[in-house]
DNA sequence: AAAACTTAAAGTAAAAAATACTATAAGTAA
DNA sequence: TTACTTATAGTATTTTTTACTTTAAGTTTT
């Protein structure tokens, strides 16, 4: 490569290939829900160092795969699905992060619906469960910090966008709805209100199904309309619960 | 280093070190407000690749940097400041984004107060100017895309939380407040009400002092009262305009 | 089969907030 | 002194939120 020794912005001399000495590694907060709980899915290490330990899924970025790309690879391997609902949220670099090199990693967050998912643990993963997220192990790295802004950052924004729906399965009835808000936001609200509220934003589709085998007045199902929602986004439209 | 090859997850058998081959640098879109418009402060490369294209600031991170003080660094060196508001936004990593080799970049948006900027040109950057964010030119890499992420950024993180007062110089009227609000999110408040919901937010502080020079009925001087805003997101409060 | 129980779902009234608008105040400029 | 401009206070209307009551529709118990 036919590189200036300040091809990219420095101020010094160094050249350009001592530079390229960083590992970039993606982590994966998988969020899921159940009975009322939010919980994210962790594997124990197999290997050194930390091994035994309590970790986030994730992978080093392979030198001629994007990050979106190996983040999914992750989430196939640990889940068995692709397609998963995934974004990024933020990337740490600390010097000191990674015992054996420079290695920065960028945190991806993802929801699966509750039925959805069938953890694998594999070669690099002496076993994989599901931690309540008021309730976790000590983890390996600087994962308990990564974890802690991926768990800030969902609660942030489910708020404002409608990603809480990932979370449940196909299909829901309201309280359902209601019982997952409450589980991510840390509140209660009135029934009779967050139906009228959640309703009054056009954005579920009332199914002709009924809820089944409870032993109560079965509640109508729902499903989250994201054609509409689309549509709604373009006028900037926010969801706000 | 006494690395097993499968020392991170990986499934397959390419040793620890060759995943060590990424840059790492970092891209800041430098917010400033004048005259009613949302700025960007850009500079126009003075080495290959895209030589006389405009570009946003930005370094590789040094091995023994942190990003955050990489990123500082980049700043300072364009304003004289430190010190000024900054925030990660979103980490671009697509294998192709830079023709040279493989290099994630990572984005921050700072903003500056008025009049507190001076732009530095230096050995790499043949000019530097603002850009009206509405008025922009083609730039360099994908660094287009970088910065129309980071304006959407900005104008979400805006109805939020109270970073606009970081653009405004440390004393300022409301009407210019509202002005400023006004541009960032392209639309109209009534003036009143406008005024009565800053001030009921209980977040500004009323100064004894004037507008001066101005041909007309001088407004009160009001100053953003940072330790009252802690205390209050500590129970939750979400600035919200 | 009737009564009791549970949760769904609709309705209603009071309170609060957002919105639209009017009036007045306080300065400069002619 | 009068006209003009912008700041700022006030008010009335509409809309939204909140709190609560009632009714509906199923299951379980007696």
């Amino acid at each position: 490569m036919n590189t200036p020794s300040h091809f990219f912005l420095s101020e010094n001399n160094i050249p350009f290939k001592d530079y390229l000495k960083f590992g970039l590694s993606v982590d994966c907060v998988v969020f899921g829900y159940n009975e009322g709980k939010v919980q994210v899915l962790l594997i124990e290490r197999n290997a050194e160092p930390f091994k035994g330990s309590w970790a986030l899924p994730g992978e080093l970025v392979p030198m001629n795969a994007n990050l979106e790309d190996s983040a999914n690879d992750v989430l196939r391997n640990l889940t068995g699905l692709s397609n998963i609902f995934m974004e990024q949220f933020y990337t740490f670099g600390s010097v000191d992060r990674h015992p054996a090199g420079r290695v920065a990693t960028v945190g991806y967050y993802s929801l699966v619906g509750s039925n959805n998912y069938r953890p694998i643990a594999s070669s690099w993963a002496k076993s994989i469960r599901w931690f309540d997220i008021d309730d976790l192990p000590k983890l390996a790295f600087d994962h308990e910090r990564i974890l802690q802004k991926g768990i800030n950052t969902l609660k942030r924004r489910v708020r404002y966008r409608p990603v809480g729906f990932e979370l449940l399965s196909e299909k829901f009835t309201l309280s359902e709805l209601q019982d997952l808000y409450e589980a991510l936001l840390d509140s209660k609200f009135d029934k009779p209100n967050f139906r009228k509220k959640i309703l009054s934003m056009d954005l579920l589709i009332q199914l002709n199904e009924l809820q089944e085998n409870v032993s109560h007045r079965p509640a109508k199902l729902f499903k989250f309309d994201e054609s509409r929602y689309r549509v709604l986004r373009e006028d900037g439209f926010v969801f706000d619960i």
